[in-house]
RNA sequence: GGGUCUAUGGCGCAGCCAGGUAGCGCACAGGACUCUUAAUCCUGCUGUCAAGGGUUCGAAUCCCUUUAGACCCGCCA
């Protein structure tokens, strides 16, 4: 590994962009600003996958400016997309919309000037919160104001060679049949239920005819409208399989990211980009989906989704970053109990870039570097944080539930670590993770005769001690002097007072707790 | 039917994409710290890195074949 070149910092993102800039010049296309763009769903609840679409995207970004060239991240949202179904915790009187593009919904919520913005705006929030910056655009102005006509127009005239070329490539039959391109109704504003009729040239219009249509298992009813769509300002959109190739022609899109999900429209689009638009497609990569831990695709749809302001309620906005820019192929299943050990990785790579840590293979070293750089979106900070496990402060903050920033803070004085504003916001993180996460169920304990009476015992000795030594001592005395093996009655305070069979030392712990509450605690097993 | 990914100690996984002594978390076992038990440190665990072949001085890592599992596409966007 040694006599080999590392590109830019090293990392797979660096690796891209190189590929990318190489493949442009090969093109001969000018390098004035190199556009990337990721595609936002407006109709479902944006989870962390969609938000690493952009954030990977960002990252090529960010590795263009690095190499020197002016580089501009492109957010669009499809918002025009058909609401096909109600997520889940969104009120039923949504049932009216459905089929209507999401931007002519109005906000179940009030918030936002339409549902599509809603689910949007969620999304942009996440991007905001990670430091992700984007110029944003969406369909509903794309289309309004013509932006894609004459790409729209090329395609049309070409829709019967594109439908046999859709059919030969994915095996897609519908498109040979059908104009890839879904008007909304004038008159009761449906998208799917408006079916292309004709195409008219001359005019750039298309003519469409309003009737019923099955939209996943149910019908939803047309309303029987003949109506016309002019594509330079009427609303209307291109099916997925051309609508990517005509925003990349028309905005000029050098890089897309995508998931394999999409992997066949992909696949069209580069053809129509390339064969009918005359636009070289931009240079991909392709994603594994995340799933979630029973190794299921994560809907859009469904309720329980793993969104980026969930994710911040326990981690930082690096522990984000960190799992999207580490690496990018693989399948992966996420959860939430994925957070501790980024957290924790994070720490690991920041005492690696500051040379705390030593890594003997110097590829890896710079490697390792630029993933760091990279999490800090390419402006690291001067100096490290100080470092407290993750996992500790969880520990810590089931235990103290009250106070409990005072409390672990305390808690750490003592283990001989510094704290500082940095510390008490990642106890607030730990903190939400316990709670949520950490809950200990009351553990049904079994106490035989001997035990409980050497529990009271110990419920009067502990009202006079107040040093932990004295505490660990009192406890240990008890047993010893009850023939209850030491280990034995550790265990029992431990499931009385945690719900676990072990813990942190007994003696400081009670001590932290206050010897009322645990005299109390005690006692109700008596 | 088409495609992608995954396969590494008991479990979960990293390392692979730019080859150089096989690692982490958890679990378990033992030990150090005074007898207990958090933290910390050490040791261990049955790892032929799915199987076979190839390239190489050298392969978990690159290439090919095979097997198993998962997911995606074949509604729609």
């Amino acid at each position: 590994m040694s006599g080999q070149n590392v590109i830019g910092r090293g990392t797979w993102i660096d690796k891209l962009a190189h590929e990318l800039v190489e493949r442009e010049k090969s093109l001969g296309r000018n390098l004035d600003i190199i556009r990337v763009e990721s595609g936002l769903g407006a109709s479902g609840i944006p989870h962390i996958g969609s938000l690493g679409d952009a954030v990977r995207a960002y990252g090529v970004k960010l590795a263009l400016e690095d190499m020197g060239y002016d580089s501009t991240l492109i957010a669009y949202s499809d918002d025009l997309d058909g609401l096909r179904k109600i997520p889940e915790g969104f009120p039923d009187s949504l049932q009216e919309h459905i089929a209507k593009p999401v931007s002519l919904i109005p906000d179940p919520f009030g918030c936002h000037d339409s549902y599509g913005m809603h689910m949007s705006g969620i999304l942009l929030d996440g991007l905001d919160k990670v430091g992700v910056k984007y110029e944003f655009r969406r369909a509903l102005d794309t289309y309004k104001n013509g932006l894609l006509k004459e790409q729209i127009h090329t395609i049309m005239l070409n829709s019967s060679k594109i439908g046999q070329k859709i059919s030969d490539m994915v095996g897609q039959e519908k498109y040979q049949k059908y104009l890839p391109y879904f008007p909304v109704c004038a008159q009761c504003d449906k998208l799917y239920t408006a079916e292309s009729i004709q195409y008219i040239a001359d005019e750039q219009k298309v003519l469409y005819k309003c009737h019923d249509a099955e939209i996943g298992s149910s019908i939803v009813s047309g309303c029987g409208y003949d109506g016309e769509a002019d594509i330079s300002k009427n609303l209307g959109k291109l099916a997925w399989k051309v609508e990517f190739a005509a925003r990349w022609a028309a905005f000029d899109v050098r890089f897309e990211a995508y998931g394999k999900d999409i992997m066949d429209s992909v696949k069209v689009n580069d053809w129509v980009a390339d064969d009918i638009l005359g636009f070289a497609h931009p240079h991909h990569v392709k994603y594994e989906m995340f799933l979630d831990k029973g190794g299921k695709k994560i809907s859009k749809s469904l309720g329980n989704v793993l969104t980026a302001q969930k994710w911040l309620e326990f981690g930082t906005p690096e522990s984000i970053l960190l799992l999207l820019y580490k690496r990018i192929s693989g399948a992966r299943e996420l959860g939430f109990e994925d957070i501790p050990g980024l957290m924790v990785e994070y720490d690991e790579l920041e005492d690696v870039f500051f040379g705390k840590v030593k890594v003997d293979n110097p590829a890896k070293l710079v490697k390792l570097k630029g993933l760091y750089q990279y999490v800090n979106l390419l402006e690291p900070p001067a100096e490290p944080h100080i470092h407290v496990n993750y996992r500790l402060l969880v520990e810590l903050c089931k235990i103290f539930r009250d106070n409990r920033e005072d409390m672990v803070a305390g808690k750490l004085r003592e283990y001989g670590l510094n704290h500082d504003s940095h510390i008490i916001s990642l106890i607030k993180l730990a903190g939400n993770f316990a709670d949520e996460f950490g809950k200990q169920e009351k553990a049904n304990v079994e106490l035989d005769s001997g035990m409980k009476s050497a529990l009271r015992i110990l419920v009067d000795k502990l009202v006079t001690v107040q040093e932990s030594d004295d505490i660990q001592n009192v406890i240990y005395q008890t047993a010893k002097s009850n023939s209850i093996k030491p280990k034995d009655f550790f265990i029992v305070l431990y499931q009385i007072l945690l719900g676990t069979t072990r813990g942190p030392k007994i003696g400081p712990l009670i001590r932290d707790m206050g010897s009322k509450k645990v005299t109390d605690m005690i006692s109700e097993h008596l």
